[in-house]
This record gives structure tokens, sequence and C-alpha cells, in this order.
DNA sequence: AACGCGTGGGT
DNA sequence: TACCCAAGCGT
């Protein structure tokens, strides 16, 4: 890395940097703790996605003591809506570690950070950097496209790169005085001028110590991965309405129904999905290219659901005034094709399940339940005109 | 090491 | 529109 000057990169970055930087929240109010929740929210999420839950984490949530004082099914509420449910786990899981092991204090050394759940090499380097001013690298998705754009313009040399080589170049490049600045900077540059389908090159302060920029083949840096296209699936859900409450299943509930045969084939194993959530009631999932003889399965399901489950009868079930609506949801590599089945109840309809353990609550508020998008987005679909 | 995990916005 | 991918981590 002898062709080029270290020295005025960083300054020229650096430069650019406090001109350009973002007025993000957790750069206005800046904390130790702050920090910590900002950098676990922004994996794999946007900027612009992140920046409400902050407020109104921060806000619910001011320290770490609030933190690991909160019930881990507050805190997934709280979430609800920004996905990856397993870093609010971890995130909770972390505090109340603080909280008993630590004495209520932060960690403070990128080593001890990365001791607590949730937080890998990423993570850590970037608080430690931004928040105690470790001299350490933060090397995200961002930094080593950006690390990779700077010192190569081969795609093929690019793509053979590994994680730990990104991670070692980005330490050579750390700025002792103001490491947190020089991350920020390098993802910042990332973010809105370095990016990955459409680079600015015209607007970048390094322009002219970037290997693949000056070569005119930043696009090409790093090369996309090709990827699978998205498996479609078919699925229904149930809302099950008694007066404005909802019918919903606790986190732990698994489905047990007596079901046809043929729904266990191409069944996904959903455990790990939505963790710590409450669910509609949910046919299990079908793989298929068309949805079109998803309408059979779905009444199977349902007749199964209010006989089995709510005990109700073929004439309760007559009376319930079934609604239909359809909508998608994609969930990494899954294209859900969901119909979902409003029931309306009376409202003293009363639930005799005294045989059976209790498989689900009628709750007024779901709004204050973690829940999933696919829940939320079930329940809007009735309140607009939808059906 | 490859995979699973959510969701929304940009192109 | 149908992808691509975004301040990753744990297993």
């Amino acid at each position: 890395m002898d062709h080029f000057n270290a020295k005025s990169l960083q300054e020229n970055l650096l430069e650019w940097f406090e001109a350009n930087a973002r007025p993000l929240p957790w750069r206005n109010r800046p904390s130790l703790y702050g920090t910590w929740v900002s950098e676990i929210m922004l994996q794999q999420t946007t900027v612009a996605a992140v920046i409400p839950y902050w407020e109104k984490f921060m806000h619910q949530f001011p320290n770490v003591h609030a933190l690991a004082g909160a019930s881990e099914a507050e805190v997934l509420a709280s979430w609800s809506g920004l996905g990856y449910y397993r870093r609010a786990r971890n995130l909770h899981k972390a505090a109340r570690m603080v909280q008993e092991d630590m004495g209520g204090k932060l960690p403070t050394s990128r080593r001890q950070w990365q001791t607590l759940p949730g937080v890998g090499a990423y993570a850590s380097g970037a608080i430690a950097s931004i928040a105690l001013g470790e001299a350490v690298p933060a090397v995200d998705a961002n930094a080593r496209r950006v690390l990779s754009r700077w010192f190569f313009d081969d795609p093929i040399m690019a793509g053979n790169l590994r994680p730990a080589q990104l991670e070692k170049m980005g330490g050579q490049l750390v700025v002792p005085q103001q490491p947190g600045k020089w991350n920020e900077a390098v993802m910042e540059l990332g973010a809105t001028v370095c990016r990955a389908a459409a680079a600015s090159c015209e607007k970048c302060p390094v322009l002219d110590q970037c290997k693949a920029g000056l070569a005119g083949v930043a696009l090409q840096i790093p090369p996309s991965k090709k990827s699978e296209p998205a498996m479609v699936i078919a699925l229904a859900t149930l809302v099950v309405r008694r007066g404005d409450q909802v019918l919903l299943l606790p986190p732990d509930h698994k489905e047990a129904l007596p079901l046809a045969g043929s729904w266990a084939l191409g069944r996904k194993d959903t455990s790990g999905l939505h963790q710590g959530l409450w669910n509609l009631p949910a046919s299990p999932w079908y793989a298929g290219n068309n949805s079109t003889g998803s309408a059979l399965e779905d009444g199977e399901f349902i007749l199964t659901w209010l006989e089995k489950r709510l005990h109700l009868s073929k004439t309760e079930i007559a009376c319930s005034r079934l609604r239909m609506a359809s909508f998608t949801h994609s969930i990494t590599k899954y294209h859900l094709e969901i119909r979902t089945w409003e029931v309306l109840l009376s409202n003293d309809w009363s639930w005799d399940n005294s045989d059976q353990p209790m498989c689900g609550q009628f709750m007024s508020l779901p709004h204050l339940l973690p829940v999933s998008k696919l829940v939320t987005k079930s329940l809007e679909m009735f309140n607009q005109g939808n059906v």
C-alpha cells in the first residue's frame, strides 16, 4: 500500500466527514449506551428504518439499568416491526449480564464488549472506537466495499478477499487520535457516496487515491454474488375477533392440530422464526408457484381450527361473517402469499377450553405486545376496505 | 463455512 | 417489477 498517501487519504476523508456527516440522533446525543443500541439496530438495517425505533427505545429504556429491569416481552414489543428479533433478545440478555455480572457498568474496552451476546467483531469495534476512543477498526459491509475499491481494480482479486484481510487493512488506516470519527467517516462514505449499486465517484473526496474509481470499475467491486430466487409460499392466517379483541397465540405456542396428511408435505420448520413474538393462528407453509390451490387448504385449516381449537359449532361458524383479504410479505428468501381470514365472534362469546390447555388469548392491545409484521399486516387488512 | 434470521427502500 | 442489499451475529 505504498502506492498511495495514507495521511492525505485520512485528512481528506475526515475533512469531508466534518462537512457532510448526517445529523443522526445517536450522533447528536452521544452516549456509550445509545451507541450500543444504535449499533445493534443498524445491523443489516437501514438508517431510515432505525431512527424512529432508536428514539422510541431510548425514551422507553433510557439506560442499561432500565433495559435490564424491563421484561424481554417489553423489549421485543418496542422492537416489533424492525426485524431480526434475536438482536433484541440478545440486547436484553446482555443488559441483564451487565447489571448482574458487571455491577451495572457498561464494558470499557472492545474485548469486554465482545463478550456480550449480539456484539461481534464489527459492533465491538464500532462501540469501542466511537464511544470509548479506542483505536480499533470497525469494518462493516460499507467499509469492506470502500476498502476493496481503494485497493483493487480487479473484481476477481477483490472477490477473493477474506473478511479478516479487510479487517486488517481497515486496522492499518484507523486514525489513532480519532478512531471513531475515522470509522464513521469510512462507513458514511460507503453509505452515501461509495454505494454498492450506485457509486457517485464524482462526489468522492478521495477519488484520487482509489484504484477502482480511477479505473472506472467501482461498480464491479466487490463482485455481487448471485442469489437464488425467492421461494413462493402459500399461507393462511386467522384473525378471530371478539369485540375489540383479537385472538393471539403466545410466543412458545407450538401448533399441534390434527392436520390432514398432505399438509405435512412441504412444511417449513419455522421454529427459529419470530422467536419471542405473539402470533396469529397460521397454517403451515406450502411451497408452490401459484396460490390458486390454497383456498381449499385454507378452508381445511380454518375449519379445523374453529372446530378443534375454539370448539365452535357449525352454526356459530356459519354466523361468524367470514371475510378474506390477501397480501404478500417477504421474509428473507421466502415470498409469502398470504390469505388472511377474519372471523367475528359475538361480544359475549366465551371460550370453552376446560378440557385442554389454553392455546391462545384474546388481547385488546396487540400493539403493546411483541408481534411481527406478518401479524400487523394481517390485522391492518381489515381496517381499510382491503377485503 | 454456510446458513438462518425480517423488513423496507432504492434501482 | 423483481430483484438487490442494508452500521452482522450465532451456530
